[in-house]
DNA sequence: ATCCAATAAAAGGCATGATAATTATTGGTC
DNA sequence: GACCAATAATTATCATGCCTTTTATTGGAT
């Protein structure tokens, strides 16, 4: 049983860490005159990569609730970046897109992203991506559900 | 310019992780049958170890806004875990300590929150966990302002 | 003693995370 | 073709994160 020095603090340090990273990018999204959170950009990546995405695919990927997509697809409707087209053949999905503004904003904050992305990242190396993968996979590994079934 | 395989999706990698730490301990918690948030374990957790600290104290060790810490401690006064008494010396202050309850709750729920600990960390080594507070805290560090002024 | 910037906490507002309950629709089954 | 479990989305509720504003108190400057 090594104790690995103070193995209890890793629970802290993701959550001090990732919340460091969510507030610098909030910062440069509004710095830069974007009316949009965090998470509304998720959203909006995620649609204009998977165009005609249903909200709960959506959720799905992002690994939010399907209330929680519903929220923010209300906002950015609100805001005319998103639009809910109906789906061909199943009346109780929506077909997300993005609208034309939606697809201006896209281009204009993804530099921003890529550029705070780049900064958090620094100078760590490829071998250190690795590690952390890895390490952040069998952590959430170590948690998932047994899953019994399969299909 | 190596372009790391896909460093784009560290932000979501942490994020998945950690919501699925804390989903883990929350629903360890409600299972065991403790009436308690994650958060409003960390609090009263610090609160065992710092006895008597003020609430923007506590706010500053768990890196959580002050209104945060007031709704908390709110929360955690109503359910008579905690207590605030007054600080000596500056009536501004609340010096906040557990009830004995308190006290009982953080005895029971401590094995607990150890084992969702030592499930998590899993089988991953002391130079594994060497690796990763060292890219965490590169990452944190990658986003601190520089403090021009030292005091 | 008086004024004032700084501090501790609270209050209000908006956004997100999670769960439970509800509505509309679908696809099968009998 | 009526019945029913499953699915997509919404609604409601509670807790948290972050920001801004406000109140009470403090300590120092004049």
């Amino acid at each position: 049983m090594t104790h690995h020095s103070d193995q209890r603090a890793y629970f802290f340090k993701i959550d001090t860490t990732i919340k460091k990273i969510r507030n610098a990018l909030q910062k440069r999204l509004t710095d830069s005159g974007f009316d949009l959170t965090v998470d509304q950009w998720v959203l909006i990546d995620h649609i204009f990569r998977q165009n005609g995405i249903s909200q709960n695919e959506l959720a799905e990927l992002t690994f939010k609730d399907p209330p929680t997509v519903t929220r923010i697809i209300d906002i950015l409707q609100k805001k005319g970046l998103v639009e809910r087209g109906l789906a061909i053949g199943d009346r109780r999905k929506f077909r997300l897109t993005l609208t034309d503004d939606g697809v201006a904003i896209y281009h204009a904050a993804f530099p921003v992203v890529a550029e705070i992305r780049r900064k958090g990242w620094g100078s760590l190396s490829e071998a250190d991506y690795q590690h952390f993968v890895r390490i952040m996979d069998s952590i959430y590994q170590n948690f998932a559900e047994p899953t019994g079934k399969k299909a």
